[in-house]
DNA sequence: GTGGTCTAGACCACG
DNA sequence: GTGGTCTAGACCACA
């Protein structure tokens, strides 16, 4: 599978960290198996108009996590399994987003049912193509 | 109405941010309401135990996007709405984090049904005594 | 174009107010175009002999009004147009000093044409070389 | 002649200084006499519905400049023309105010004449009902 | 009493 | 290199 990113230059998030989130959210997922090689820290700078610097700093990260792995020549691959002894589970990594959000809602003073209805909302903007498939297990 | 801030220390979110994102969203969602005056800058550091300056800066970015006004002399108030050239609606500030989260869940392969769950579940951690009085559930 | 300020330290309007007013002005002016770079807070605060600070607060002022924008490791640059909600006109910006001038004149006593002789002698001083180029006057 | 103050309490001018420069102005263009009454200190606070302290500030700086006097028991009135030594002409008081217009005209990029029609407009506007009353000397 | 301004200096985050 | 944040402390302006 074809590695992609999701870049904003412009987020309030840096960009090192939007790297080492959505790959740490696609390794969790499965949407990343283990094997799979990462774009070349050129390419991706190139990709993204960004400082080569920056996707190094995020693939380094990503090295000490133990979520990739630097073969030697090739590149940077998605590492085995066992190299993680702690992987975080999808619900485990969305939980504490959800959380903020919900402390949002209250402080906005909107009811649950509010709230759930218009997460709804974006979840079905997110997910345009989503059917019923129970792909990735809920842990 | 009592003015009352949650601030973190620790948060990667700095606390005149934290003080100005909650206040904004206790104006959006009517906690607030114009003419509520807001502890004077020495009373809030005092109380969480930081600078004077954080507090300022946080109540002069509030002046300057038309929340807040000085009273001279006498300390700050919420604005009148007049004062503000686009009042947010609470679902127009919750959107963005709740579109945040849908993406995530996306990225980690979750459905829809399951972030919902989710989110039901850290929006019932959040609102611990909420029944059918959404108005002013009393901690 | 290299972006110049006038700062006055001894003045009764704060310095990074000065910084503010004045870039506001140079913008709708058209002297500064989006994109054009900032000096760096460092070089601004050397060259006028003030804390980095205060260049700082002005810049973030000007950032959170959408004049600016922050591009990270780089610097700040005035910002595209679009990130503007509403961009004044230079009218805009002149007609309250005009209207507060013309209000001292009544309560002076002056009558109209003096007081349009007494302003053209002031635009004079305070344009020594405009001819008939309004757009570029080579200091 | 009634005495009459425009005092806009949201401005960033400060109320005692509105006063003053107020006063400073009326006695300059004429528009008080010597031994004109003022408003007593808590009739002016009341009126406007400012600290009486604010207007008692106001007054005694004036005094202080020999611009009022106090008459034990009645109030303050407009001082004799004696007992200031240096009265400033209208046009020195109005000058400071369109230099710095025309300061602002310059940073905006407005050329000479834009700005004088810009300022006749408001000069039309701020004295609506005057026709070719020379009344006041320009010195 | 209120907030505002500025300074000096430290430390951090980002690219 | 860039800007951001926070602290500590001083001094001022206003009501």
């Amino acid at each position: 599978m074809q590695m992609h990113f999701d870049i904003v230059p412009g987020s309030p998030v840096p960009i090192y960290r939007q790297i080492v989130e959505q790959l740490r959210r696609q390794v969790a997922g499965g949407q990343c198996q283990p094997g799979d090689e990462l774009p070349s820290v050129r390419a991706l700078a190139l990709q993204h108009a960004i400082n080569p610097m920056t996707v190094s700093k995020a693939y380094s990260l990503l090295e000490a996590e133990g979520l990739l792995e630097r073969r030697r020549g090739v590149g940077m691959a998605v590492a085995a399994t066992r190299h993680r002894t702690d992987a975080p589970t999808p619900t485990q990594l969305l939980r504490p987003t959800l959380r903020e959000a919900a402390q949002q809602a209250r402080e906005l003073g909107l009811d649950a049912s509010t709230a759930l209805s218009l997460f709804a909302q974006c979840l079905q903007d997110a997910m345009p193509d989503e059917r019923q498939d129970p792909g990735s297990p809920s842990a």
